[in-house]
DNA sequence: GCACAGCGCATTTTT
DNA sequence: TGCGCTGTGC
């Protein structure tokens, strides 16, 4: 069968346009994976070479699959695309090309933690204030720099950066840029945002390079384009600037990395650039419900900045959606495992076919208690990766130092683990004379008495072991070397013998590390530039893992229901899906939700969260809420508002309360009252009611965030500062009306007043959003 | 150098 | 609440 039959128009002509600029915008659903797969098999048939072909993604996983499928339909010519994440892509151009940069060709890259953890080695250095100057600050401000292409030198050169610091009150920050760039190049380091600015420094100060590769990959395509940064997009116009064939696809509705540098600016001004663009818009959506698609193009609406597009399906109307509101946090997850239980049961559908999709982590708990009370097995994504365990970690930096001794981060990771009596004070006064000198560590422990330090035994003998591990490198491969250096270093013992339950765990972990280096130094890996055979040296591997990440380890055909933040749901779709944790402050989350953009990423966040979904959405919410330990009151999030009533339901569980308001006024029924329960006492959401999923929902209130009652016009509502309320003062709300301010708590953008409404009673409101007008006593 | 108590602080995170 | 960091006491 022709491949080309197997899409509808605007796909296919997509696949088609081969040569020059081109723009596909994917909708939710709308086969984006499958015309990307079939673009470059169109252009392979056509007798494109695949050595042209340079195919970036955001994920391995995601260009690991890609190639899997193209092999598929062209065979092992497959094999000779160049596909892959930026940065594993350009840190490979980087290996080649490092010495012209000064790096060492086995440089070292730098993962967020050890950005961090130099970071605050430097901060202590320069005796700054570790509240003002905390390492995820200065790195995110330093990654952001380097984001725009903007080196230390351009930084401390520019004036409106340089305010901008001191009116945050963090002059150093610029200094600290400086010198965080220079240690990283004296340890022969990249961090993950360097590959990409060095990328550009490479072809921008070598046109004989820049050249090479532009002439080398003569047809680019980038998925995921809302998600690329300013220094991506520069790259990768910088190589197709030749010939000019450059394919991106992307949709601005799922921009959801805004927070780490991407921006939709970059959609924007490729039209610009590139006049005699191709658009393609694919608006058909293959996977969702009408109820669930047409849900989710309405929530998106509300969003101002976006690109005017209309997904539509063909598919069945569906099931309404479910909006569902518990009493507490515990009652969520009992509702969900319920659920999935009861739905897994009367459709015959599997675990893994359902989804429990949260805003934040730390969500994931109740989940995981109920559903293991309900014996559904589950799999939790996220939290912290594999390699970033401490005791991987830690071999890894062994690894890492044997092949580069100016990893000043692994050296001082390992060079008193396992203890051998090198101390604090030595690695200070080391730290002291390395920046006096504008040495390494390691040079400076080497060369101690050059120095006028004392380095002693413990350091010489483990330099000398180093020195032992070092010159096995061109005699050994990778396996043998992380052997033997788990062997001599002892580690290995020292964690068989240590027979908790944890150390049990680590021991497994490094097992595991061990096996996984086997497997590299077994399987036969073609250089798929070259041709020629990848060397098994542990440079080789050490190359190759400090780009994966635990999304790539993924067991995902496990039958287990799925927990994870709707960021890493991100490309997945499942039959059923609960998005939990509905409520304002968590879902936007409150970091959000004074800032415009802000607020339409959270927005576009759960239009990622909705689009999940196959043929069941759930969005649930709860009243209260454990937050840091305390029980906190919820309002429904502002998201549940906008999904119109046509497409959903809503299932009330308890009887709302009436503190937050949105309570059980005007027409608002609860279970209780479509039972013909009357009881009206408040603040009874302690009761026992009826199990979830007995199927009795009603329609959805529609007083849910709009003003509940009658209330008498405030001509010329004007908002007091907070500062000015006082406890006992009358005020006004613009909604509510006239109330007694009876608590006031918290301060700043967490301020919280307590107010006793003639209507409504008594309400907690955030200051923030809510302002108050005060009114005569 | 280690164990433990106490404090403070909390997003999201393809690389 | 629960984790990670810091300081104290052996």
């Amino acid at each position: 069968m022709n491949y080309l039959d197997e899409l509808n128009e605007p796909q296919r002509n997509a696949v088609e346009c081969i040569n020059g600029p081109v723009m596909i915008i994917a909708g939710a659903g709308s086969g984006k994976t499958r015309v990307l797969t079939y673009r470059i098999v169109h252009m392979i048939q056509n007798g494109i070479d695949p050595f042209n072909i340079l195919s970036l993604t955001f994920t391995n996983k995601a260009a690991a699959e890609m190639k899997e499928r193209i092999m598929k339909l062209v065979g092992n010519e497959g094999k000779n695309l160049w596909m892959g994440t930026f940065h594993s892509i350009f840190a490979r151009v980087l290996r080649i090309e490092a010495e012209k940069l000064g790096y060492p060709s086995n440089f070292t890259i730098y993962d967020t933690d050890d950005a961090k953890s130099l970071i605050k080695n430097i901060v202590k250095e320069q005796n700054l204030n570790d509240t003002l100057y905390k390492p995820n600050t200065v790195l995110n401000r330093i990654s952001s720099a380097k984001n725009s292409l903007i080196t230390w030198q351009m930084y401390n050169g520019s004036v409106d950066l340089v305010n901008e610091d001191r009116m945050a009150h963090r002059p150093a920050m610029g200094k600290l840029y400086e010198l965080y760039a220079k240690r990283c190049f004296q340890s022969g380091a990249m961090d993950f945002d360097d590959l990409l600015m060095k990328i550009h420094e490479l072809l921008e100060r070598f046109p004989e390079v820049c050249y090479k590769y532009q002439q080398k990959f003569k047809y680019v395509m980038v998925d995921e384009f809302q998600d690329t940064n300013y220094a991506q997009y520069s790259i990768v116009k910088k190589l197709s600037a030749v010939n000019e064939n450059i394919c991106v696809v992307g949709d601005d509705a799922q921009s959801i990395y805004a927070f780490r540098g991407a921006t939709i600016a970059n959609i924007l001004n490729f039209e610009k650039d590139y006049p005699d663009l191709n658009i393609f818009k694919l608006e058909q959506n293959y996977r969702s419900t009408q109820n669930i698609v047409n849900a989710a193009n309405k929530v998106i609406a509300v969003n101002k900045a976006q690109i005017k597009k209309e997904t539509f399906t063909t598919n069945a109307e569906g099931e309404k959606i479910k909006v569902v509101q518990v009493a507490t946090d515990n009652d969520e997850g009992k509702y969900v495992a319920d659920n999935i239980f009861e739905m897994r049961m009367r459709h015959q559908l599997h675990n893994k076919e359902f989804a429990i999709l949260y805003r934040t982590n730390s969500q994931s708990r109740a989940f995981e208690e109920s559903l293991r009370r309900m014996d559904i097995p589950y799999r939790v994504y996220g939290g912290i990766s594999f390699y970033q365990r401490k005791e991987v970690k830690d071999f890894l930096c062994y690894l890492r130092l044997t092949v580069n001794f100016n990893d000043e981060e692994a050296l001082r990771r390992v060079i008193n683990y396992p203890t051998r009596g090198i101390g604090k004070t030595t690695l200070e006064r080391a730290t002291v004379a390395m920046n006096d000198a504008g040495k390494g560590l390691w040079e400076v422990l080497e060369n101690a008495p050059l120095y006028g330090i004392k380095a002693g035994k413990p350091v010489e003998d483990f330099m000398w072991m180093m020195k032992s591990f070092n010159a096995m490198l061109s005699t050994h491969n990778a396996y043998d070397i992380a052997q033997h250096i788990g062997k001599q270093t002892g580690i290995m013992k020292e964690l068989y013998e240590d027979k908790t339950v944890e150390g049990v765990s680590r021991y497994e972990n490094l097992q595991a590390l061990l096996n996984s280096i086997k497997e590299f130094t077994d399987e036969t890996k073609v250089n798929e530039d070259t041709g020629e055979v990848v060397d098994k040296t542990l440079g080789s591997y050490l190359q190759t893992v400090t780009l994966l990440t635990n999304a790539d380890d993924d067991k995902g055909d496990d039958n287990k229901v799925k927990l994870m933040t709707v960021h890493s749901a991100k490309g997945l779709e499942f039959h059923t899906v609960f998005v939990v944790g509905m409520e304002e402050e968590l879902f936007p989350s409150n970091m959000s939700t004074d800032d415009r953009n802000a607020l339409e990423e959270e927005r576009r966040l759960f239009y990622v969260a909705v689009t999940r979904a196959k043929t069941n959405l759930f969005l649930t919410y709860a009243l209260n809420r454990y937050r840091f330990g305390r029980l906190i009151y919820c309002e429904p999030s502002r998201f549940i508002d906008e999904v119109p009533e046509d497409y959903s339901t809503f299932v009330g569980l308890r009887k709302p309360t009436m503190p937050q308001g949105f309570g059980n006024v005007s027409g608002f029924k609860t279970l209780d009252s479509a039972f013909g329960n009357t009881n009206n006492n408040r603040n009874n959401f302690q009761r026992k009611t009826e199990k979830p999923f007995e199927g009795n929902s009603i329609s959805k209130p529609s007083v849910l965030n709009k003003p509940v009652v009658n209330i008498a016009p405030m001509p010329d509502f004007k908002a007091s500062p907070n500062s000015a309320l006082q406890v006992g003062q009358t005020v006004y709300h613009e909604k509510f009306g006239k109330g007694k301010l009876t608590i006031l708590e918290g301060n700043g953008d967490n301020s919280f007043a307590t107010i006793d409404f003639e209507q409504l009673g008594q309400k907690k409101i955030m200051l923030k959003f809510a302002k108050l007008m005060i009114g005569e006593n």
